[in-house]
Formats: C-alpha cells, sequence, structure tokens
DNA sequence: CCCGTTCGATACGGTTGTGTATTCAATACG
DNA sequence: CGTATTGAATACACAACCGTATCGAACGGG
C-alpha cells in the first residue's frame, strides 16, 4: 500500500524512543547525540540522516508525545464520560491513565517545561498543547457535572488548572519521599473539599 | 579581625553568585564552568582553585541557599507571628518573600529536584531541606491556629503540602502564561475553601 | 624592606561531542 | 539480472570543555 519509505519511519521511531529514555535518564543537555544513538541500536550516522540536530529531534520529540497523548485521552475519553463514575474519579484517572509511567513521564515533562522556560517559542508549543490537554478536561467536566446536576460557583476551567497544579506539585512530592506521600494521597485528600466548595 | 583569607571566601561567593545565574539561565548541564568564570569575572583558574569540580560547586551551591533560605525564614517568622494576620496571608506571604525572584527561584529549584529525582545522595540532601522549610511552615500554622482558636481536623503538616504543591505547580503555570494565571491566582481563590473544610 | 605564601591567571594536553563527507549495503525498479 | 537510489555505517575535521601544571602578582609577617 504505501511506499515501503517504512524502513526510515521505523529508525526515526527508534530514535525517538531511545531519545525518550535517554533524556528521561540524564536530561536534555546531558544527553549526547551518541548516547541516544546508542540506546537506540543506531550510530551518529542515521541519526543526522534523520534529523538536522539535536534540537530539531528535541522539536519532533515534543510533537510525538503530544500527538500520542492527544490520541490517548480521545481513547480514554468515552470510557470515562459513559460509565458512572464520579467526577473527581473520571478527572484523576485520566491524568493518571493518560502516564502509564508516572516517573519517566513527570522526569519528561519537568524538563519540557524547563526548556520552555528559558524559550518562548518552547514556550508557545507547549503551551498549546497544554490547553489542548486541559480544554480536554474541562470538556469532560462539564460533562459529568451537567449529567449530574451540579452546577460550578467557578469557571470549570479553573477548576481544572487546580486540579493540574496540585496534581504536578503533588507528582514532584510523591516522587520524592514515596514512602512519606502516596501517589495521589494530596489530591484525594483534598479535592474532595475543594469540589465540595465550588459546586452546590 | 578575622584572619584575611576573606579574598577567598569572597572569590568563591562570586562564583557562586555567577553560578547561579548561569544555571537559571541554561540548566545544570547546559552551563559550562567557563560560563561561570566568565560570569563571575574569574578564569577558570580560580575555579578550580576554589572547588574540586562542577559537582562540587553544585553542592555548595545548594547548601548556600538552603542557608540563605533558613536565615530568610528565621527572619520572617517572628515577624509574621506576630502581626495579626490571617494564616493564609502568613503562609503564602512566606512562600512568596522567601524567594525574592519568583522566577529565578522556580528555574533553580526545579533543576535540584530534576537532579534529586535522579540522583539517590541529592535526594537525600533535598528531602531534608524541605523537610526543615516544611517544618517551619507547619509551625507557623500550628501556631496560628492556636491563637485563633481553629482546629484542624487534618494534621498541619498534611495542609502545608498541600499549600506547597499548590503553590509549586501554580507558579508554573503563572511563569508560563503569565497573562492567562496571575501570579498567586489559583492560590488564593481555592486555598480559601480549602481552609474552610478543615477547621473548625 | 624583604621573603614566603596565597590565590588567581595562563598555558597545555587530553577527552568528548558535533556535524559533514564519504563509503557500503540493501532494496526498488527497469 | 543489472542499475539507481536510499539509508545507515565509517572516517574525519573541528570545536568545546575539562582538569592540571605552572607562573606571576599581591599581600602578610617578620
Amino acid at each position: 500500500m504505501e511506499p515501503p519509505k517504512r524502513r526510515r519511519t521505523n529508525t526515526r521511531a527508534r530514535l525517538l524512543d531511545g531519545a525518550l529514555e535517554v533524556f528521561a535518564e540524564r536530561g536534555f543537555h546531558g544527553a549526547s547525540v551518541e548516547d541516544i544513538c546508542d540506546r537506540a541500536g543506531f550510530t551518529r550516522g542515521a541519526f543526522y540522516s534523520n534529523f538536522a540536530s539535536k534540537d530539531e529531534l528535541v522539536i519532533a520529540l515534543f510533537q510525538a508525545t503530544t500527538d500520542r497523548l492527544i490520541e490517548q485521552i480521545s481513547a480514554l475519553l468515552p470510557e470515562l464520560a459513559d460509565q458512572p463514575v464520579t467526577l473527581l474519579d473520571a478527572v484523576l484517572g485520566l491524568l493518571d491513565e493518560a502516564a502509564p509511567d508516572q516517573r519517566r513521564w513527570h522526569l519528561i515533562s519537568t524538563e519540557f517545561t524547563l526548556h520552555a522556560l528559558r524559550n518562548p517559542e518552547a514556550a508557545r508549543a507547549l503551551n498549546k498543547q497544554r490547553e489542548m490537554f486541559r480544554s480536554r478536561l474541562t470538556q469532560l467536566v462539564e460533562e459529568i457535572s451537567r449529567t449530574s446536576g451540579l452546577e460550578f460557583s467557578v469557571p470549570p476551567e479553573q477548576f481544572v488548572r487546580l486540579v493540574i497544579a496540585l496534581h504536578e506539585g503533588a507528582r514532584s512530592q510523591s516522587l520524592l519521599e514515596p514512602r512519606k506521600v502516596p501517589a495521589g494521597s494530596l489530591e484525594h485528600t483534598f479535592l474532595p473539599m475543594v469540589l465540595q466548595a465550588v459546586t452546590r
């Protein structure tokens, strides 16, 4: 069917995969092109045949992860909206299931965020992605609240922003002190209170 | 009075200062020893005369910022505890005043956190520092709640953890989208609700 | 005032990492 | 089949960075 430039796209994918791993382990600057190639089982020749530079790979990687994220939540959304599940469970569930490997995802996304904070270009891209993700979550919240007759006293998007902020901050603590802060504990103890307060 | 090895400590301080700036701009791995020296107005000779390696400087820098943080909050604590200020204002005020330059502080501390997540040694140090900071905040909360007759239905430390998590997550959003999320907005809209819910 | 020490600058060697140019193998295609 | 094209491996040139060894100036003590 498709012209077998499949080989090319495959090595690209493997390189991106390797980059993801190595970036998680050593960070953006800490990982050399060679490290990435080693991990993917190629030499630098393959790399430069597919990407112009490490920066370009970073962009491509960001794009790829973004795409995959969209795809995943698109698959999860209907499933969650249908089942009669509480609003919080749905939202927190979505946040978790979207990132199967919490630790690696946290490392990578933090790295991206740091990069964006120093680079307006990257900031725009990241904000766009986050905006997309947030709006999906907001839709979910609105939908569930509608079907269960809840009414918000603050804009749902604001509430979603809170959930995301808390989730990210809490995840950081959980990863630093897994024994003292089990994953999700902060969210599960405090978010119900907030939800109680903002709905009627 | 003191034996004038003052020169040495002074250049050390300037190097640490330079490192702070450069690390904020380019990140840990992204900053070369030479970058740091340039910024501080020295050559690499001075650097290696004062530190064995970049890693050692990182440790020293972490120690220095930790010390300064302790000092600052120690100075702020009595001031806040005395004045008849609401609990939330006190806590949020402390979080803010402890970091005059929000942006730089966020970059640096995120960088440290990332480093700690990859390095058990660093994780221990960071956790110790955070534990110290958290316990100060908890003391403040307990003190104020006592004088104003509030009683918590959750451990105050847990509440402090929430405040910190939210604060960090919110700061990230504020820095990425200053126009959409003014600094402190998430905290100020939602924390009062939580406080309402956990006290009686 | 002179001598010894301290501390930062300079000079150097070695390593690591990047990017390009070239080669070689596999596969598509006539 | 043989040839052309594609894609990854190899080789190479070059820059950045690290760490050490050495030098020289300032400064303190006698």
